[in-house]
DNA sequence: CTCGATGCAAAGGTTTTGCACCAGG
DNA sequence: CCTGGTGCAAAACCTTTGCATCGAG
């Protein structure tokens, strides 16, 4: 049904990696969900309804180190709980995260690259890839004194 | 003999809370250690040394709660790890860390904090207390294709 | 004296790992 | 086939919580 589906399928054999139904699975929810970021638990959930049985958690992670290492998917921890996937392929925007109510908002990636690496680079970090996650605090909890 | 340490404990007293030897320990060792960004494991061990015998890690973390929620430190979760502690009084710097390596560098607040705040409001995410960490991948690990 | 802080012990949630078995290519 | 992927079970890791006791103010 969805293109990218196959482009990772073809992806994962092009670097030798075996189609297991549990990597399919994995790759159709991501591509099914492509603006949501999804912790491993989530991707979980939905990997087992959409196989109709029980996928054991670690397969789960393991696929996800996979994709990872491929460079399908960036797995970024965004403030104190728990990791985040997302796609390489709509890799337009990044995020920005409250760290006290764990609101998230997307910065797309055109306006931001440009300033970020000029911020980056002069001092003396590399980015190579631009990926990232920004940490702040809203303006919500810094009035109230709850900030982390 | 560090002048910072009567600030803080001077603060606690201000916000109604009780100086114990725990307390006195914990702000000891974050005051002289100003420029490090140390984890909580890593804070309770040097308490540990510091007061000669076990001191229970819920103390720690219950401390460095305590101290957040008075403003006096932040507890920001870098990458992967584990969560990462400094004062609030050297909150000249942010932090940028490769998702890969766990490398982190110093952001001065001086030149990032116009640029970044701008970015932030243009996107609706009003930041109140600026305060970040910048998640991105350096050059070393986006050629190996080892990128996260 | 009183309430807040600590220690202890247990559990929480997320992620990792070792090993035997199974199945994709 | 044969190597790589999976399930299972256990543990690692960081952190939180409930409860009784202790001690700062």
């Amino acid at each position: 049904v969805n293109p990218e589906v196959d482009e990772l399928l073809s992806a994962l054999r092009r670097h030798g990696l075996r189609i297991t139904p549990a990597r399919r699975a994995v790759c159709q929810v991501l591509a099914g969900a492509p603006d949501q970021h999804l912790t491993a638990v989530e991707l979980h959930k939905k990997v087992e309804a959409r196989m109709g049985r029980p996928v054991d958690p670690s397969t789960i992670y393991r696929t996800i180190d996979t994709l990872e290492e491929a460079g399908l998917l960036h797995h970024v921890h965004l403030g104190h709980g728990a990791g985040v996937i997302h796609l390489s392929t709509e890799d337009s925007h990044h995020h920005i995260t409250c760290d006290v109510c764990g609101r998230t908002v997307d910065l797309p990636a055109k306006q931001a690259d440009r300033i970020l690496r000029a911020l980056l680079t002069r001092n003396g970090f590399e980015a190579g890839s631009l990926h990232f996650a920004l940490v702040a605090t809203c303006t919500d909890h810094t009035k109230k004194g709850d900030a982390r």
